[in-house]
DNA sequence: GCAATATGACCTTTGAGTAAGTTACCATGG
DNA sequence: CCATGGTAACTTACTCAAAGGTCATATTGC
C-alpha cells in the first residue's frame, strides 16, 4: 500500500515497446516533436519514465524508433504500389488507396516525416531525410511521369508538383485525423468523387 | 565600462514593435510555436529578453500579436479576391495569385493559422479560430460554388476538399520557402503550367 | 541468485517570466 | 543656461517550473 506501483508488471520488452512506439508515435504524430512530453507517453502508456529511457535511450531515440518503424512501412508500401502498372493520376489514386488501407488505424503517422518542430541537425534529421527522400523519390518519379505526359519536364515544374502532391496527401490525413470514424474504403471512395468533380466527370 | 551595453538605444516604440513582430513571424511560422524561444527572437533582434516581456507581456500575447497582423493581411485579401466575380477553378487561381502578392517577402505567415504546436486553449487558440474560420469560411465558399459546378453538394466532400485547397496553399508556400529567389510572379506562372499540365491543356 | 522488468527520487538544463536598476532625452523652473 | 526630475527605452541578474535525463533500488520468474 505504501508503494502501490512497486515491482514489475511482467510485460516483456518487445510488447512493451510496441505499446510504447504506437502511443508515442501518436502523440507525436499528431502534436510533433517539440510540443510532445516522454512523462506524458509515460502516463498514457501506464509505466514510468525511466523505463522508456531504459528502453529507447533519449527522447530523440524514442523519436528515431517511431520513425524507422513508420518509415518503413510507409515507403515499402510505396514501393510496392510503384512497382505496379499505373501511371499518372491512376497512380496517384493507387498510392492514396494504399495510403489509406496502410494507415487506417493512424493517420497520423505519415505527419512524422513533415514534422517542423523536429531538429533540424543530427540523427533525426537524417533519418526524416532518409525516408523522406525515400517517399519523395517515388513521389517525385510519379510527378514526372504525369508532368511527362503533359509535355511538361521542367524540373522546378516537378519539384513544385510534388510538393503539392505531398501536401494533398498530408491534408486528407489531417482531415482523416478529424474525421476518425471514416473508412479507408469511405475516404477512397471520396476521393474518387473529389477527382471527378475537379474533371467534370471526365475521369477515368 | 563594467556594463558596455546598458542603457538605450533609442529606438521608438512602434519601430521596435514592428522588427519583433516581423522577426517573431518568421521563427513562429517556420519552427512553431513550440519551437521558439523568446531568448532566440530577443537574440536575432540584438535586444534583450525583457524588452519583449514589456512590449508584448508573454509569449502568447507575442504570438498572438503576430496572428493579428498577420491575420487582418490575409483575411483582407482573400475577402477582396472573394468579392470579384471569378468562379471555379478561375476563383482559386486568382486567390492564389493574391496570396503570392501578398506573402512575397514572407509565406511562412501562412503557416501561423495551421500550427500543430499552438496551444489549443486561451486567447490564442480563440485568436488562431477567428482567423482559420474567416479564410476557411471563403475557402468553402470557393470550394462550395466549384463543386456546385460539378453537381456535388455533399458536405463531408466540400469539407474534404476545402482542406486538400487549403493544403495545396501549404505546400505551395512551405516550397516557396525554399526557393526564395522566385517571385510571386514566377510563383504564379508556375501554379498556371501545373493546372495546365494536370488539365492536359484542356483547363482555360 | 540472477536476469528482466520496473520504479521513486533525484539531478540538470532550458526556457518563461520578473525585479530592480541604468541610460538618454526632454521639459520645466530658477 | 544649467540643475532637476520625469519618462521612455533598455539591461543585468535573478526566480521558478517543466521537462529531459540518471541512479539506486525493488519485485518477480526461473
Amino acid at each position: 500500500m505504501v508503494r502501490p506501483n512497486a515491482g514489475t508488471k511482467g510485460v516483456p520488452r518487445l510488447d512493451r515497446e510496441t505499446q510504447i512506439l504506437d502511443i508515442a508515435s501518436e502523440h507525436f504524430g499528431t502534436h510533433g516533436f517539440a510540443a510532445t512530453s516522454v512523462a506524458a507517453i509515460a502516463d498514457r502508456a501506464g509505466i514510468s519514465k525511466p523505463l522508456i529511457y531504459n528502453y529507447f535511450v533519449s527522447k530523440e531515440g524514442l523519436f528515431e524508433a517511431c520513425l524507422d518503424r513508420g518509415g518503413a512501412l510507409l515507403a515499402e508500401e510505396i514501393e510496392r504500389i510503384a512497382r505496379g502498372d499505373a501511371v499518372g493520376i491512376e497512380r496517384g489514386m493507387a498510392t492514396l488507396a494504399g495510403m489509406f488501407d496502410l494507415l487506417e488505424p493512424q493517420p497520423y503517422l505519415w505527419r512524422l516525416f513533415f514534422d517542423p518542430t523536429a531538429p533540424s541537425t543530427g540523427p533525426i534529421a537524417d533519418s526524416i531525410a532518409l525516408y523522406a527522400d525515400r517517399i519523395g523519390k517515388l513521389a517525385d518519379e510519379g510527378v514526372t511521369e504525369l508532368m511527362g505526359l503533359a509535355g511538361n519536364n521542367d524540373p522546378l515544374d516537378i519539384s513544385a508538383m510534388t510538393a503539392v502532391w505531398l501536401g494533398i496527401v498530408d491534408s486528407l490525413m489531417n482531415w482523416w485525423m478529424e474525421h476518425p470514424e471514416e473508412s479507408a474504403e469511405q475516404m477512397m471512395q471520396r476521393c474518387m468523387r473529389l477527382l471527378t468533380a475537379l474533371f467534370g466527370g471526365a475521369s477515368e
